[in-house]
DNA sequence: TATTAAAGTGAACACCGTTAGCAAATTAAT
DNA sequence: ATTAATTTGCTAACGGTGTTCACTTTAATA
């Protein structure tokens, strides 16, 4: 006769909830000891104080488990980052995209094992096996990581987006993108009418898109190289970052 | 009696040789088929023809087997990358070192599970038990993944590095890079000292190895992208990489 | 040909993910 | 309050893994 006249989560549920949450910190306890490929499903058991067996309650498979640390890593991830973009206010758009940068590589360095496990998800990553058509797809379509990865881009790229209406608004001075290279008609169509709607949600001018999806390519090399130790700069490299931000905003007109 | 006057390799070694070959091969059908961590030691046993335990004549373990696998891999990627750049003349810097990103990216692309394996080897990626500071170190002391990636990057800094020699003794006509921003002189010093010894092999000036090291953190991101299946382009591909390798010859202060 | 080194075997060990059947405990319904 | 239903956990087992050890077979050497 446990009361759930209030509608709230009843005695079971709450003690089902706690399991779980002990279940995921015990694998990324062990994916920051051991790496992506060290959790064991039977190390976690013996962990949560259970049988191996028992965990299939909880979980379809251990498949099924990394899939939902994944998501939770990157709602880690998308909070932080959020947090980071929030501590500046609404209007200073550019403040923000740079917060978005530095909480985003603030994050994966910080948790390089988990960035791993995201980014190469699972074992034979969803969006390889989709032939790499995810953009394709609506987000509803998309595996729930690729979708999680998209809503982290997104948050970037509406920031942008907002930016770029105050400029046409005249709300901002700024030059805007200058000087794009040569750019075939498909690829044109392409970035506007694909890139542009699931990155930013609605289509913008081909500059902005080029160029924010040419520093979304800088951002995410310099992020996976510093987190997998390739990146050539060892030492001064909150410097390297200030300058590479530097650079690509000179590539979106603006000085400063 | 194998008559070993020669002084070639004996029969013996020969077979060996050709055992280890096979077994490499097995590993590779395997990381084709099942991605990086599908690749079964029992397996390759059972496709070799010949127990698990006797293939501990041939590695020390698995992880070993994946290291030399990796090796090799390298190899190929840097034979196919020096065979594309040496399709056109050594003259022609500019077309040797669009060739090797081009190659790279073809290699990358057309091998994704062995490029899985490459960047994300050992498991625990050796770059990161070294705590990021593999170019710290003379290249004699590097892992020997690590030493054959750095010797894959080194190809087109040497070709960059020739490029600006003829530039500078006025025997090719180029502007150079330009507008660069600010750095600080802690990552001066760490680019021009460290990083244009590693990469090239010898001190060039600062906008050089700037300007290269920025590229090469762009076409890193191009091909991790593109391979990982989150690059945003995904139908005009080529045509993407086209245009990024425009922008970067800009910033290198070349036209077309 | 006798000796020695290499290659291969089979059994075992300690793990792993996963499934099936069964017992205990908790919730819901009568 | 008793019964029925559901959830949770257990044990045991299956087939798989990497690795080691003692032993035999094979091949090259002296």
């Amino acid at each position: 006769m446990t009361s759930n006249t209030a509608g709230g989560p009843s005695r079971r549920e709450r003690m089902r909830a706690e399991t779980i949450a002990e279940i995921k910190a015990s694998a990324r306890s062990q994916l920051l000891q051991h790496g992506p490929s060290g959790i064991s499903l039977r190390a976690i058991a013996r962990d949560v104080g259970v049988t191996a067996a028992a965990l299939y309650r909880y979980f379809d498979s251990l498949d099924a488990l990394l899939i939902e640390l994944c998501c939770d890593l990157y709602d880690e991830l998308i909070a932080e980052t959020r947090a980071a973009m929030d501590a500046s206010p609404p209007e200073a758009h550019l403040e923000r995209m740079k917060a978005w940068v530095w909480a985003f590589r603030d994050w994966a360095v910080g948790n390089r094992r988990e960035f791993e496990l995201m980014i190469s998800y699972p074992e034979g990553n969803a969006a390889i096996s989709m032939d790499g058509r995810a953009l394709e797809h609506a987000p509803e379509n998309l595996d729930p990581v690729t979708r999680k990865s998209l809503e982290h881009s997104q948050m970037c790229g509406r920031e942008m987006a907002a930016f770029y209406r105050k400029t046409e608004s005249g709300e901002i001075q700024a030059a805007g993108p200058l000087e794009l290279p040569e750019i075939s008609d498909g690829l044109k169509a392409e970035l506007v009418d694909k890139c542009s709607m699931f990155i930013v949600g609605e289509p913008i001018p081909l500059s902005w898109i080029f160029t924010f999806t040419s520093a979304w390519v800088r951002v995410f090399g310099l992020v996976v190289m510093e987190a997998f130790g390739n990146l050539p700069v060892q030492e001064n490299v909150d410097e390297f970052y200030k300058t590479q931000i530097l650079a690509m905003m000179r590539d979106f007109g603006i000085e400063g």
